[in-house]
RNA sequence: GUCUCGUUCGUCUAGCCUGGUCCAGGACAUCGCCCUUUCACGGCGGUAACACGGGUUCGAAUCCCGUACGAGACGCCA
């Protein structure tokens, strides 16, 4: 390892899929490492048996992969690492750092509410501490002894924090069945794992001076931390599931792009001057925690959806193509075809996601259209009927099949017929897209070609009208 | 309740450190107009914010102090 390397991590606990909030601190702390040519690391924070699941930590490692966000080493699960937990735990209880205490779950929430009742903080009192020398068969935890005194946090993102030791209890660094807490193995993992950066969210600063001081009761350089503000929901509190869509996965599903999505979050809490619009590059180029805001923001989906329909139109033809691929099968016919690109082109600005894209893109894509009852009723009209036979006469003998030569074709039927354009084109639009929004249709009729198109006019001549 | 953090348009934010160029800029959303072959795209324009109260100063969104409000933490969860 180099001198002076930065080393970040991500490290969230397995008990659901990869939410926004959880991938945006992935991206800030991917994007740090990026920019300082440092190592990123992945740990999953399994701890606790009761809610961490292979599934959850599986769809969390497959949301940063879809993300684009890869790391450089892990993932490490802490649920492997008991035995190195273990060592610190008996170093710190044979120097009387930490000690054993017997107190029920059942006198400790008494302990509580006494003081909760007396509008004090509720706080273990310490007072097993006294009788560390005592022998005693009960069942125990370890908790780690808080000195006295007070410790100051220098916050990348808060600045200094300074919390009195008066309002850390000593916590529980070791369960009654041996397996040790979060705020034990993060200190003993990030110091391990030698972590230069801690990049989390807001929630953890007031873990932070607690895990100070366990840093340095353990004898570990402290690193530096940088707590992000959470992102809220619309009613500003916490994001969650009851906001609805928050996991990145559904948001893939929605027809989103990982990099929209990456877009979107580091601009939550983040800024360059009026810059919306960022590359990976200029992100990783541009980051810093100087421009990273102090207070929580509102995920607001609407802006995640303009940005999503920004790379929309500039995306490549490639990434569009292969992103309806997903919920719509391309015969490779028509994908390799020329066509697929003016379909494409056509519609990338009538598509806010790949999902409405691919819905749009079906009148190219499938071999047939479905004209609904509704549309049949209102557009395929009698009045409609011969106009629309002239049209297919024109069109069988055009060999000029390109949009100029159509639309001639076109306005000669409509002056033939005495027809407004909309009392022919909506009919037209209808019978080639099975929709009442589209491309012109000069251009449906190009990308369609020649005999589809004949073919579509003369079933729905022959069984619609 | 206690402690910690925070507070610029509805939302994301620029500006704040290094007071005057800010009757506060950009973006999303919204409203109006234009373009138009439906639907979009696009173009132009509008509405809209310095939480409140005291200081300091010739001058405060910017510095200081309070208040209010919000969030987070207070677990043998992470």
């Amino acid at each position: 390892m180099k001198k002076d390397e930065v080393r970040v991590r991500f490290a969230p606990s397995p008990t659901g899929f990869l939410h926004i909030g959880g991938a945006r601190t992935a991206l800030f702390n991917y994007l740090y490492a990026k920019r300082h040519n440092g190592v990123f690391v992945l740990r999953v924070e399994d701890t606790d048996q009761a809610r961490s699941t292979q599934e959850a930590a599986e769809a969390i490692l497959d949301g940063l992969s879809w993300l684009g966000l890869s790391w450089d080493e892990g993932p490490f699960f802490q649920s492997e690492r008991y035995d190195l937990y273990k060592e610190y735990i008996d170093q710190l209880v044979k120097e009387e750092k930490a000690y054993r205490c017997y107190c029920s779950p059942e006198t400790l929430e008494q302990m509580r509410e006494e003081l909760k009742a007396q509008k004090k903080k509720p706080m273990y009192d310490g007072r097993c501490f006294s009788r560390r020398h005592e022998k005693n068969d009960q069942p125990f935890v370890i908790r780690f002894r808080v000195p006295q005194g007070q410790t100051t946090v220098h916050d990348l993102v808060k600045g200094d924090v300074t919390v009195d030791h008066k309002e850390i209890e000593d916590l529980v660094i070791a369960r009654s069945d041996g397996t040790p807490t979060y705020n034990f193995v993060v200190v003993v993992d990030d110091a391990v794992m030698k972590i230069t950066h801690v990049i989390r969210g807001d929630d953890h600063l007031n873990n932070t001076p607690k895990q100070i001081l366990m840093y340095q009761a353990l004898g570990f350089d402290v690193p530096q931390f940088a707590h992000l503000p959470l992102i809220l929901g619309q009613d500003k509190t916490r994001l969650s599931k009851r906001h609805g869509a928050t996991s990145v996965q559904m948001y893939r599903d929605m027809g989103y792009f990982p990099h929209a999505i990456l877009n979107f979050l580091v601009r939550l809490g983040w800024s360059h001057k009026d810059q919306e619009i960022f590359s990976m590059a200029e992100m990783i180029e541009k980051f810093d925690f100087d421009a990273v805001g102090k207070s929580p923001g509102v995920f607001n989906p609407e802006k995640l959806l303009w940005i999503n329909q920004h790379y929309m139109k500039h995306n490549s033809l490639e990434e569009l193509v292969s992103g309806i691929e997903q919920y719509i099968e391309i015969p490779a016919s028509r994908k390799n075809a020329p066509e697929m690109k003016k379909v494409i082109d056509a519609l990338r600005d009538r598509a806010k996601t790949l999902d409405e894209l691919a819905k749009l893109s079906s009148f190219y894509i499938q071999d047939e259209v479905v004209i609904s009852k509704e549309d049949q009723l209102k557009f395929l009209t009698s009045d409609t009927k011969e106009p629309m036979q002239t049209f297919l006469q024109k069109i069988q003998s055009l060999n000029d099949w390109q949009h100029d030569a159509l639309e001639k074709i076109f306005q000669e039927t409509l002056t033939d017929h005495q027809l407004k354009f909309k009392s022919l084109g909506q009919p037209l639009r209808i019978i080639l897209t099975a929709s009442q929004f589209s491309p012109g249709i000069y251009d449906i009729l190009e990308i369609l070609g020649k005999d589809r198109s004949i073919s579509r006019i003369q079933k729905a001549l022959q069984t619609l009208y």
